[in-house]
DNA sequence: TTGCTTATGAAAGATGCTTGACAAAAGTGG
DNA sequence: CCACTTTTGTCAAGCATCTTTCATAAGCAA
């Protein structure tokens, strides 16, 4: 008796669901196409004339003749519309104009307090998008979503933040409704580790389906990725690895209120106190990461230390989840040589033979455009959805 | 750039989609079903028809009237067809006849080890779901479907164990070609942990989408939960946390090769070990749950002591995916209330309050009928999937 | 240039869903 | 007890959609 009837999906064969086959950048023929979705010629040739109405798609060059009349090749045109993409931090918010395929058309950045309250957030992102808009000489109607990532838990489905620790005034707040008030399109509000596991799996990681992605920089949280979508868990608060109790750890006080927590001895923040000396003060995560680069063995060390800690708890996190992939991103995996190979250390000593043979561990590939491209994607699949592809037909 | 397409579902508007509505068991009129799914009644007429031609549903007594002509009403019919639900473990093995709806109609269990190889336990099966069925009268046309469960790694796809430690000659096996030599009917096989997850999960916890089944029997296990499906990884291998590095552990080895691992101190087999003296010898798990329900001091601790390693590597897991659900299931858990108290004192202790705030830990629901009622709901959503319901109406 | 091959686009036919209409069935009031 | 009301279930017609078929267009080879 199952409690609620598994809702089926969107149907596959409308313009929405043949867009889904173009978005890959490949161009095809039509009758590529109709073997794809199993639909006739002509129906797709419809479809076609749809989405080229809509101008989501493009005739290119005819492709080679096999003996008669060349294919004419349609592909997706990721120019037709755009999307913003914000990430804000703590104290440091960036926002980007990307086309369809998340390429970034423009970008900006801003010192930033998060804690000035969501209004001053919002106006921001609000004047440096349409800033940046009218700078590509595109107008407001020409942005397909919003995508934003916040440093703190979201309730998903709603775009609000939820009891966020490190942003006053936002709880609850309806980021969507405050964007839309200038910004006609869909709102996606989520987490910014949420967010860059999507950036980097995006960008970086074509066809994996089970991915951690772990952000180490002031804290250490990690997002998710379980058959090819990403997994917030039943209150959205999945991912955060930073708090769980390591031995090592002992009684290392924890911003979080709580003694022994991994982020208490492995992320940044415990990193520069650590190195931090009498003539010697760290203050950011960076400061370690430059004093690393710089050669200095006690930074280095400890940078390794921390990824050794760090796999501990993802070894537990390789077993419980068996990922084919795990990502180290954040500020700290700037220096992702020594952290990556604490993490490996650890991660292939102590699992299973079979969860590690086929896992790879490897730093950032976005790097430091996971987040904004994250932010993105997540704006791109709410625009071309078929769903929404079905409206903006409909209208 | 998406690596592949998200394929869209089966479409909502066929006789399938229609049944998925009525699942539920509760009696809909058509007017009702039109609604719901946003069909027209004379479409919905026709759906039902061919549903009725079928015999998966049946029309029940008319509802009251609301002043005018009774609606009559129709039902989703669990006993048009069956299924059979295998459950092989190391030295027993489990076979049942359920309906549609789970329930148990008939079933039989034998002494029966693993080690054989493939062919007798494939006989066994066919053997035995052949007598079972005759004696409920039914023949073999009547079976919808076939569901195993076995105790080691399985490519779920195929249906195929992958390296099992404790299955010899079974590696690679096509066990649904085997079936399928006598009964003409999807066969699903899957790990037996998964199994029994998704057999607690669809008898105990209806409107439940994020769950950790956990099996404490001779080793420890995981089935998971996220998002309504049940997640098996990149390998297959996930939930494999018997193998997870404890502290308490220490040098202890496990029969898997290594040391430290959380089966070596928190599993049946380690309990009974530990528990044996020169004139008291604990062979098996059961063993050491009748000295704990003996009143064995000793015991008690024990496994409550288990339930606290057991906690702390959930802990983690807690923190990774956000359940809202934990199930503690296997042989020991018949000794629930010391385990159980065990594992909540170490996550409630150590998990961050967001987490925990709605978590519920709890002894299973299913009890012995997990393995089994998970192996029939296995089969059962294979037989009515609208794909199969459409493949039913075509021949 | 002519014939062959292959792809496109338009028209015709088939299928399936919906709308509107009507008959059937049961309660309600006289 | 009978007529009326109300709701249901089914039938027929209309409409949209997809597919099949056919004519046309475009390149390649002789």
């Amino acid at each position: 008796m199952p409690p609620l009837p598994p809702l089926n999906g969107p149907v596959a064969s409308t313009a929405g669901g043949l867009l889904q086959h173009l978005r890959d950048g490949r161009p095809r023929t039509r009758a590529e196409l109709a073997q794809l979705t199993g639909l006739s010629r002509p129906t797709v040739s419809q479809r076609i004339d749809q989405l080229l109405e809509l101008r989501l798609v493009s005739p290119v060059e005819d492709a080679a003749s096999t003996g008669g009349r060349p294919s004419s090749q349609i592909a997706f045109n990721p120019r037709a519309q755009v999307v913003v993409a914000a990430d804000l931090g703590a104290l440091h918010a960036r926002l980007a104009i990307t086309d369809l395929d998340g390429n970034l058309l423009a970008e900006t950045s801003s010192a930033h307090e998060i804690g000035e309250g969501p209004e001053v957030s919002i106006d921001w992102i609000l004047h440096s998008a349409h800033e940046l808009l009218a700078g590509l000489g595109y107008g407001p109607d020409r942005v397909a979503g919003v995508g934003i990532g916040v440093p703190g838990p979201v309730e998903f489905s709603t775009g609000r933040p939820i009891n966020p620790p490190i942003m006053p005034g936002w709880d609850r707040f309806d980021v969507p409704a405050a964007i839309r008030q200038s910004l006609d399109a869909p709102v996606l509000v989520d987490n910014d580790v949420n967010i860059m596991a999507l950036g980097e799996l995006s960008t970086s990681w074509p066809g994996v389906t089970d991915l951690i992605f772990v952000k180490v920089a002031s804290g250490i949280g990690a997002g998710i990725v379980s058959g090819g979508t990403l997994r917030r868990g039943a209150q959205g608060a999945a991912g955060d690895i930073g708090h769980v109790a390591l031995a090592r750890a002992a009684d290392a006080p924890c911003p979080c209120g709580n003694r022994g927590c991994l982020e208490a001895v492995a992320s940044g923040r415990a990193l520069a106190r650590a190195l931090s000396t009498a003539e010697r003060r760290l203050e950011r995560p960076s400061d370690v990461v430059a004093l690393a680069k710089s050669g200095d063995v006690a930074a280095i060390q400890a940078i390794r230390q921390a990824g050794r800690d760090i796999g501990e708890v993802l070894t537990v996190c390789v077993s419980l989840m068996n990922p084919s992939t795990i990502v180290i991103g954040g500020t700290m995996a700037q220096a992702a040589e020594h952290l990556v190979a604490g993490v490996r250390e650890v991660v292939y000593a102590r699992s299973i033979p079979l969860s590690t043979e086929h896992l790879t561990i490897a730093p950032s590939r976005a790097a430091g455009n996971a987040a904004i491209s994250g932010a993105a994607q997540l704006a791109i699949d709410a625009a071309l959805s078929p769903e929404r592809i079905a409206r903006a037909l409909g209208a």
